[in-house]
DNA sequence: ATGTCCACGTGAAGCC
DNA sequence: GGCTTCACGTGGACAT
């Protein structure tokens, strides 16, 4: 992830190396390279020293016989040492920004590095079903209907099982007069369908003006295009016919 | 984040306690509470033997001198293993759980934690914006300005700066009646938007009659509710003022 | 007092 | 060989 840039090694780059610090690094390691030989000489001279302010004892080297191999083991370890706290270091980061990107109630009771990283699979859940619905709902709406599972196709224009119900379309001035006849009872007939029709189509209903017959409705509604290049009557009489007896 | 069960301490509950293990738990630690003491006993006594196979050796106990506190901080100890060991285990779940819902093209050529874990940030921001749009373009279409960045919370009942215009929601039978009178001009008032919220709010328009006077319109809608328990009136009111004004 | 959580240093395994 | 990553055991901080 991240390599070691040159003239860094064994020192810090960032002036804090943690906020929390445990206070393992009092005033060595700060200074420059030759905290490395004071660190190796008090590691290396590490018999039995008990002394517990320098509490890190990782014990002599009891590797293959090789001469200088302790003086170059501890100078590996203390790299290695350095390069093992960059990497929590950066991990942490990856927690807080993994963390402050939950919303808030996903993150407010949990504290723990456990329970954020819990809440963002959740949350990662959640979002991808809410993306996935979104773009259905979308589909629907721009009434592309999959094209391959519209086996209304028979019965989009053909209007032979729906009680006399005529739609016209009448383009008037900047916008349609619709005009929609039907012999219903008032709860079969969904005005809302015509309506959301229209609504999605860019259409503004101006007026809407039912009557009430006897036997059936007659809705008059006038509706002003934003876009009349854009309007097609002969289509629209069908997504309307379609959308009453679908 | 997981407590730990009676009868659980000490060992594991899970045949296999990692899929890398180090081969660190031979044979005891598995097979009861005898390998406590067993432990125990080769920690108290690892005094200064060398034998390599034994590797950990957290030294003897020097804290403030008391009797048997030895052995108790042996108990302490490799109680606090496990469940580091525990906590260890869960996280790594969490790592591979966070990774398996990452598509494969964010995966792809990274393999470390920090990887995948930068990954799921990015994926999640992704995610966000994909969502933020998504929603913006459905509200678009339905004509809704928003409702998020809708600053208007001030206008949402004064109407200082609002022309003339009444609405009223009345319940009768199964769902409202809405009359809307205004002095708007025709191009000015969106009857469109009242539409939209009453569709939003699951409100079948039955009836819409628009009477228009000389100097403004009078809009007569009939609405029945799906729910009539959710239907709150003043709300309603409200919402559709804060629609025709916004 | 007890439990939870985090950072540390270290050894080893994997990957150039 | 070096370099990176991971799991480990441990101490200490914090909360309960």
């Amino acid at each position: 992830m991240f390599t070691l840039q040159p003239g860094d090694e064994l020192v810090f780059g960032t002036p804090s190396i943690s906020e929390h610090d445990h206070k393992l690094f009092p005033d060595n390691l700060i200074t420059g390279h030759a905290c490395i030989e004071t660190n190796i000489i008090n590691f290396s001279s590490s018999s039995s020293n008990n002394n517990n302010e320098q509490r890190d004892l990782p014990r002599f080297r009891p590797r293959q016989g090789q001469s200088r191999s302790r003086d170059e083991y501890n100078i590996r370890r203390i790299l290695h040492r350095n390069i093992e706290r960059r990497r929590r270091q950066e991990m942490s980061n990856l927690y807080t920004s993994l963390r402050s990107l939950l919303p808030l109630d996903h993150v407010k009771g949990r504290r723990s590095v456990c329970d954020h990283m819990q809440e963002a699979v959740n949350y990662i859940q959640h979002m991808q079903k809410n993306v996935q619905e979104l773009r259905s709902h979308r589909d629907k709406l721009k009434k592309l209907p999959n094209l391959s599972s519209t086996k209304a196709a028979a019965v989009s224009n053909g209007g032979d099982n729906l009680p006399n119900c005529s739609v016209t379309v009448e383009v008037i001035r900047d916008g349609v007069e619709i005009l929609i006849s039907s012999s219903m009872k008032n709860s079969e007939f969904r005005l809302s369908r015509v309506l959301a029709e229209l609504l999605e189509r860019q259409l503004n209903v101006v007026t809407c003006v039912s009557t009430n017959a006897k036997e059936g409705f007659l809705h008059k509604i006038q509706a002003e295009a934003s876009d009349m290049t854009k309007l097609d009557p002969l289509l629209l009489q069908e997504r309307l016919t379609k959308a009453i007896i679908s």
